[in-house]
DNA sequence: GTACTCACG
DNA sequence: GACGTACGTGAGTACG
């Protein structure tokens, strides 16, 4: 039986929806394991199938069959009458995620899976059955859902699968009063409350028969009502005649479906084993894993250590991560005739995955020299645009190779596409790209980031570049880099790539990208992740592009003059601490440094790390001084300097951009896995200014002339949250009321009251502060305070006695993490803590990790939501957002507008928790402004 | 490439 | 009872 489905065929459909339904409400709610993903309804949906094909395996079985799915909540019939159905509850938040899963689970089980967007089941079901009975073969409709009866007789039946009752003409009349043929017309005259089909008025089934039979068909009825006997009757009738009529509309299954596929493709296939054991071990159903693993006559695989968001692409046989990569097939564009085949395309399907390729990794200094597009798994492009010979020329410049389209063309075809609102531009780091092109004239948007899927869904679990991701969620290791452009000093740049080699690697990174998003965008949904992906992930992109282009006015001679005093400083320093040590040594080695101070001059203290050199810490350093030891003494000082020269004013020198004059970041969206951001190529996120010699580093970050600097930074964030979360009502009591909150702490803590307050004391409720956001532990506020381990001990329970609020969460947290895997800020951000039931060590490192990631990543996602709100607020007025330093914004603006500009970010800041969260405690911003950045701090 | 140290929030 | 700890980063230097 292969091939045509024709006479002697028999057409299975299965009202998919009707199973999930069922399914849900029938089982109590069930979660994975290893991630609280809800898949009650899955197993109950995978249940059902099987037991549908054990008992659909005898001498009647089907030749051909398909599930039937709807498709989205809107219909042609909301069109035709926006009510309908419009009383239905929403779809329970558990139900939602399992959704795709069903899809997913009928391609498991090799079972076609149907469902076409603007179209019931119903009315796919229709059009198939009648298709089928067309061609001489029969049909059973598993379902018992009374709007399908309608398609009964003429060689279709129904099949109720949990009562296993056959559903016929007979049970049809005995139903609805009249054959399947008059089915919509009683419907059409009775309604249906479910449906919120409103029919006659008054009339039920029982009416809507008589009337029927009496009259033949509803047409006539209509046409005849005057000859209704019942007065009342006869006038809902005349009365409502049109509603009826669009009710009879509303009820009449559409079996004009159009479909792009035919009963052929409908055929029966045997389960592939694997396929499906693995999909059912992802879910993490160990019974059914088992007894199905038993039917199919297979080894049951290992159920435990799945990826909670991780997709197994083989339990998908259309997935996108199931093709094969085929270098050979992605294709070069020379000339302008085929790369619009490939925007044709891309504009044909509404998304294009792109990636660039340049000479360099400075998005600010490289230059473009191809471009690659994908809009179908397996099929992309590279467009090569600057690429070289390899041989120079007389002046020593390489020649153009052959064979590539000029730049400036094919940007100005690209350049609506990639600008064009209607066509989606998939990337990977598309911030990267972005700013490429930006330099170029081209605005990319809108834009999605499978590295920022990735991140929202997968913080905490591993890496999101995208060897990482492909490797893990397709399988597939990419073309290393390193085998084009080599390593180390004989590196050679992008554009020296011969063309053909360049084809298969950038041409496969944008097949990468496309299959990754195909992949990733359901599963957001599923994580429930999406609002995070939406509001504080993709949104962030060209928002942190700006700023990053912006850059910020260093002051080269500023920091010159800065590092010829430091050398001074250190050459005198390094003389005195020769002198000390009695030999010259490398001041900078640690270990030279721990030999001379614990071997040669014999000092107590000296520990030994790991490499069983000894540890030369400013802790350790700090405590000989402390003793009165003058080396180590020196050599803090001399470190101090080093750094400060090293790190800035000498190495923050060669990253003032010499077309700009400005200093240009680059910030990693993923670089921490709370939500915050990190700053490269300088990280200007850890600028010196807790020292007052460092703090003058910060005077060469400069205002351009006219211009101020804004600086504007919440003000205790991270504890007013810890207030909100933890619920501590002292704790939020004194900040709504603006007092000294490490102050009252103290007061609290150790019975002294606000006016006698000293310094000292302060000092250490605030340590205890900070050291309750880090996830307290004795040996460290003992470390932190130099103070005996049992006295902090001894802190930290009067602490929690004090403010019980803290411990509950601490210990919720944690349970949480245990149970989940993961812990969540305010705002839906998931950061993943598989470490979390390590043993020794780790666990504690990861408990604390747990407690502190909530309240870490809360703060970042309120800054992230100011951020992204800020733009248009500032678009008509003289300034730009420069930096981000975690709690921080730096603005730099027109000196004029300054007061106005700060208080309108002020007010974006305050208010960037709502209208998504509301904290128990107020956001309070502190303001400064100056011409450098150490004044307006 | 890894360890150590130290700058920031 | 011992273990070995404050949370999150990036960068420069020494050293094998």
């Amino acid at each position: 039986m292969s091939g045509n489905f024709g006479k002697g065929c028999h057409l299975h459909l299965i009202d998919g929806s009707a199973f999930i339904f069922r399914a849900f409400h029938a089982l109590p709610p069930l979660t994975r394991k290893s991630d609280g993903l809800p898949v009650g309804a899955v197993s109950g949906f995978c249940n059902m199938i099987h037991k549908y094909v054990e008992d659909n395996a005898g001498p009647d079985a089907p030749t051909h069959v398909a599930v039937v799915f709807d498709k989205g909540s809107h219909t042609f019939r909301n069109d035709l009458y926006d009510q309908y159905k419009a009383n239905r509850d929403a779809m329970p938040e558990d139900l939602r995620p399992q959704i795709p899963l069903t899809r997913e689970a009928t391609r498991a089980f090799n079972i076609a899976c149907v469902e076409k967007e603007n179209y019931e089941a119903d009315d796919i079901i229709a059009t198939l059955a009648r298709q089928a009975t067309a061609a001489g073969g029969r049909v059973t409709i598993i379902s018992s859902d009374k709007d399908l009866m309608q398609l009964v007789g003429n060689g279709v039946e129904m099949l109720d699968a949990m009562k296993n009752k056959r559903i016929g003409v007979e049970e049809v009349e005995a139903k609805f009063g009249v054959g399947p043929d008059r089915v919509i017309d009683v419907q059409a005259l009775a309604g249906d409350s479910v449906d919120n089909i409103p029919g006659a008025p008054g009339i039920g089934v029982k009416t809507a028969a008589l009337l029927i039979n009496d009259f033949g068909d509803l047409e006539t009825l209509l046409d005849r009502a005057e000859e209704i006997k019942q007065p009342k009757r006869r006038q809902t009738l005349i009365e409502h005649r049109a509603q009826i009529e669009l009710s009879k509309k509303l009820v009449t299954l559409d079996a004009d479906t159009p479909l792009d596929f035919t009963l052929d493709d409908l055929e029966v296939r045997e389960p592939d084993a694997d396929a499906l054991l693995g999909f059912l071990a992802q879910m993490e159903f160990r019974t059914l894993t088992k007894r199905i693993a038993d039917s199919l006559g297979a080894e049951p695989p290992v159920i435990g250590d799945t990826n909670p968001a991780g997709a197994n692409p083989s339990a998908e046989p259309d997935a996108p991560a199931n093709q094969p990569f085929d270098p050979e097939a992605y294709e070069c564009v020379r000339d302008a005739q085929a790369l619009q085949v490939w925007i044709d395309r891309a504009n044909a399907r509404g998304w294009v995955a792109v990636d660039t390729e340049t000479t360099g990794l400075d998005e600010m200094r490289c230059d473009l020299v191809g471009i690659s597009l994908s809009v179908e798994p397996g099929q992309a492009c590279y467009i090569p645009l600057a690429h070289k010979t390899g041989e120079g020329d007389l002046f020593g410049a390489d020649a153009l190779a052959e064979g590539q389209m000029p730049l400036e063309q094919a940007l100005e075809m690209l350049k609506p596409l990639l600008q064009d609102p209607a066509v989606m531009k998939i990337g990977q780091n598309m911030k990267y790209d972005a700013k490429v092109l930006a330099r170029y004239g081209v605005q990319v948007a809108p834009i999605d980031d499978t590295m920022l899927m990735s991140y929202a869904m997968n913080a905490g679990l591993h890496g999101h570049s995208m060897d990482t991701l492909s490797e893990r969620y397709l399988e597939h290791d990419p073309i290393p880099i390193k085998s084009l452009l080599g390593s180390g000093k004989s590196a050679i740049t992008f554009d020296r790539v011969p063309i053909d080699e360049a084809v298969k690697y950038a041409a496969e990174d944008a097949d990468i990208t496309l299959r990754l998003a195909q992949l990733f965008k359901p599963q957001l949904h599923r994580a429930r992740v999406t609002t995070v992906y939406e509001t504080m992930e993709r949104p962030l992109v060209p928002v942190l592009a700006q700023m990053e282009m912006h850059g910020i006015k260093v002051d080269r001679d500023t920091l010159s003059r800065m590092s010829n005093a430091f050398a001074q400083k250190m050459a005198a320093l390094e003389a005195e601490i020769h002198e000390l040590a009695g030999e010259t040594f490398n001041v900078g080695s640690p270990k030279q440094l721990g030999e001379i101070l614990f071997d040669k001059m014999g000092l107590e203290g000296g520990k030994r790390g790991k490499t069983g050199a000894y540890a030369t810490g400013a802790d350790v350093l700090e405590d000989l001084a402390a003793e009165g030891h003058d080396l180590p003494a020196r050599v803090l000082d001399w470190r101090q300097l080093s750094k400060l020269k090293s790190t800035y004013t000498d190495a923050l020198q060669d990253h003032i951009n010499p077309d700009t004059g400005r200093v240009h970041t680059s910030y990693v969206i993923t670089g921490a896995i709370t939500g915050r951001l990190s700053s490269t190529d300088p990280n200007l996120q850890n600028i010196p200014v807790r020292s007052e010699e460092g703090r003058r580093i910060r005077e060469a970050f400069v205002a351009e002339e006219g211009k101020v600097l804004l600086s504007l930074d919440y003000s205790q964030i991270e504890l007013r949250i810890l207030a909100h979360i933890a619920r501590i009502d002292a704790l939020k009591e004194a900040f709504r009321q603006g007092q000294d909150i490490h102050a009252m702490t103290a007061s609290e803590m150790f019975d002294v009251p606000m006016a006698d307050m000293t310094p000292e004391i302060r000092r250490q409720a605030k340590a205890i502060n900070f050291g309750v956001i880090y996830g307290i532990s004795g040996f460290g506020l003992a470390r932190n305070l130099r103070i005996p381990r049992s006295e902090a001990q001894g802190f930290i329970d009067r602490y929690f006695e004090r403010f019980p609020g803290i411990k509950d969460y601490m210990d919720a947290t944690v349970a949480f993490a245990k149970e989940h895997g993961y812990v969540q800020t305010l705002f839906g951000r998931r950061i993943h803590t598989p470490e979390i039931s390590a043993k020794g060590p780790r666990a504690g490192f990861a408990k604390r990790a747990a407690i502190n990631a909530p309240i870490q990543g809360t703060a970042a996602d309120i800054i992230r939501r100011a951020m992204v709100r800020l733009p248009p607020v500032l678009a008509g007025l003289p300034a730009k957002m420069l930096l981000q330093v975690h709690d921080e914004l730096i603005f730099e603006v027109e000196e004029a507008a300054a007061d106005e500009v700060s208080e309108a970010v002020r007010a974006v800041m305050e208010g960037a928790a709502s209208p998504a969260v509301h904290l128990d405690v107020p956001l309070v911003v502190d303001a400064g402004q100056g011409a450098n950045w150490a004044q307006a701090h």
